[in-house]
DNA sequence: AAAATAGAGGACGGAATTGTTTCTTAGTCT
DNA sequence: AGACTAAGAAACAATTCCGTCCTCTATTTT
């Protein structure tokens, strides 16, 4: 009854041939930290463990353990992975404010559809319960890619595309908010609703 | 180490000189649904038992079983109390839309720094995993205080002060993501929030 | 006043998890 | 080829948690 359906992820690995094959350094840790993003997302921090996420990414306990001490490391390692994680921003250039709203909420959007963005939710909603783990995600993960929307409006107002002063990081968050909200309540957000957040909210509210 | 400071409810009824008391029908269940409500909000509906909310209540979890055979069942009849939980909203008519904006949103606000409304926050962000819960508490707790809001756009586009055909759930949502937003953020929402957001948001998107 | 009801609190057995350890062997290095 | 490192899997003990039952007694009902 509350046996889960198998792992997205091959709970074994096997050869091309299918001979058992075994895996190691990194290809190993990418896929224990997609197990533990996968993992996150469709539970909780609270409910995350080694025990779970060992046999999601087709190992041993053993393997984890001998990486990270404590879950709280292993999933901060996972959120600020390149690959696995959110790890770097890219910088959008389109020459219009429009267009590098469009561009940034677009794929915030993309992003929390998958694992690894969901796996931000418990975390951030959860937030009073873990204030280290919390703070550590804010500054190291989340920040840098609240940078990159600021800098773009800041850009828009160099550029006369905005109005002066409006380029604060309390109107740089209701994008994402927005973002986040449509997420939460529909699952997956549209490319049409992150155009009517851009044309009905946030052009109106930067221009001038 | 993990014992948690005392209940803000007292764990023992005494009466007036201190001589042991005993709550009986809607004293101890209303006793109950705050004892609810409260766990639900600092944890999850996951971690929610019968184990946990009897002593937070005062009472002991045969009191509970007698009741309720399920906490989903639990959380939702606390939801719909109109003491403990949200129950029935109150219409505001202030006779302008900026008006009743900032009644409903500031109530709102107020409402999710209590235990009642924090107690919404693991249940809506994590939808995918209680269906069931998530709908019955969506239809009969958050819906009608949806409609309220929307049903006072509404009067606002008869009244001339909102465009026409802006009084739309997807617009109406909008106010309420953003408060839920701030509160999650920043633990609180404050009034100057609320009112930057009815005015540099929300008016400008519905005045047409 | 006596009987009946239901609250408070704890005991109990069982099921489910968890972190750690141990063991065998695949894959790597010299 | 032989030695070595680390992966994968399982055994282990300890803990936690759950639902039921039992006892005692405060409060209500007759």
């Amino acid at each position: 009854m509350s046996t889960l359906p198998a792992s997205p992820t091959p709970p074994r690995r096997t050869a091309a041939d299918g001979a058992t094959s075994r895996r190691r350094g990194v290809e190993l840790t990418q896929a224990i930290y997609r197990a533990t993003l996968e993992e996150l997302a469709a539970t909780s921090f609270e409910e995350l463990s080694f025990e779970k996420i060992a046999p999601k990414a087709g190992t041993g306990k053993s393997v984890l353990y001998r990486r990270w001490s404590t879950t709280a490391e292993l999933v901060l390692a996972a959120l600020k992975d390149d690959e696995a994680g959110l790890g770097r921003p890219l910088m959008p250039d389109t020459g219009t404010l429009r267009g590098d709203l469009l561009v940034l909420l677009t794929r915030f959007a993309r992003i929390l559809e998958e694992p690894r963005g969901r796996a931000l939710r418990p975390l951030l909603t959860q937030r009073p319960r873990h204030p280290e783990l919390f703070e550590q995600v804010m500054t190291q993960v989340i920040a840098p890619h609240r940078a990159v929307l600021l800098e773009r409006m800041r850009v828009a107002v160099e550029r006369g595309q905005a109005g002066p002063e409006r380029a604060t990081e309390r109107t740089a968050a209701i994008g994402p908010r927005l973002v986040v909200a449509e997420s939460i309540d529909h699952g997956t957000v549209s490319d049409a609703e992150v155009q009517a957040i851009v044309d009905e909210v946030l052009l109106p509210l930067l221009n001038r």
